[in-house]
DNA sequence: AACCGGCCCAACCGCGACTTC
DNA sequence: CGAAGTCGCGGTTGGGCCGGT
């Protein structure tokens, strides 16, 4: 699909913005509202890219922009969606009022990161960190980080672009072998029923190192108490249970949530999305703790 | 005082998703 | 239905700041 340019780079200005330039900006906002990027820097009277106006505004001139020192509870809370979702920055951003997610970002990379780096290379904190094989580190790699969420369900998260969730590494155990001697597919032992879900979209790859499951859906479309009620949420505590997302430790939902969440009722005639889910108060109470 | 290197963070870039026509 | 336009996201860069030498 072809693509022009964000903006013609002549006569722009860049880099730091001006005091000047932030004014015009955040009274032409303030006027006329937000959107419409890309005509804004000609209506507004700005040699910027529309681009370029979109992040000042989002990350800078907002009103409700909460600046500095994120708080211990904050980077509590940036630690567990982190090792949730990934480097889904905007999705973490969502979740903490007044934060963007270029300041969350910008924070995992100077702070939470190198800080998490170092603890995973401290020995006494590796000795229960060796279910994460595939975590190679912290940047482009395919897994989330090893965190100090050490004792937390061996859960990482694909690195990907979508705007939304689709994509989620999970390590499962190995499935039995069929009739014919050959491994089956989580798919095939019955693992995994989401209603309306292929085979073809639940993936299952294995490699000579790791064996893992992509399970690779649309949770916009996804009703969240299809997933609830496919094996990968079992929440009791049969061992016999399969529960191929997180092996020993499965995501458990209170009955709280899963009342709120599977329900449809006159307020909500049709099922709540995973995506609202995430974005949701309730996601709070089933994050991966901190130990 | 000058230089250097590391850190931080605002801003930019490229691309995929979404919307419009 | 496909092409073009627009938006939003995550990764990366670069310049200012600061502490150490």
């Amino acid at each position: 699909m072809g693509r022009s340019p964000c903006c013609s780079k002549e006569g722009l200005n860049r880099g730091a913005w001006t005091a000047h330039e932030d004014k015009i900006l955040t009274d032409y906002i303030t006027l006329h509202g937000e959107g419409r990027w890309r005509n804004l820097p000609k209506r507004a009277g700005l040699k910027r890219c529309g681009k370029s106006c979109r992040l000042r505004w989002l990350n800078y001139l907002r009103p409700d922009i909460k600046r500095g020192n994120i708080s211990p509870d904050e980077e509590d809370l940036i630690i567990r969606l982190h090792n949730l979702l990934g480097n889904r920055w905007s999705l973490i951003a969502g979740r903490l009022p007044g934060r963007t997610d270029n300041e969350i970002k910008n924070y995992w990379n100077t702070n939470l990161g190198k800080k998490l780096h170092n603890k995973d290379k401290d020995p006494h904190l590796q000795k229960n960190n060796n279910n994460n094989k595939n975590d190679v580190g912290f940047y482009g790699e395919e897994a989330a980080p090893n965190t100090n969420t050490l004792n937390s369900p061996p859960v990482s998260v694909v690195r990907t672009k979508a705007t939304k969730c689709s994509k989620v590494f999970i390590n499962p155990p190995v499935p039995p072998l069929n009739s014919m001697g050959n491994q089956t597919t989580p798919y095939e032992a019955g693992w995994l029923s989401f209603e309306g879900i292929t085979e073809k979209e639940m993936r299952w790859s294995s490699t000579t190192t790791e064996d893992y499951l992509l399970g690779d859906f649309n949770v916009g479309e996804l009703c969240l108490s299809d997933l609830l009620n496919s094996e990968m949420c079992n929440n009791n505590n049969n061992s016999d249970s399969l529960s191929p997302s997180c092996c020993d430790q499965p995501f458990v939902f209170s009955d709280d949530i899963l009342n709120d969440w599977t329900q449809t009722n006159a307020a909500h005639p049709e099922p709540h999305s995973f995506t609202s889910f995430l974005q949701s108060t309730h996601s709070d109470q089933w994050l991966p703790p901190i130990n």
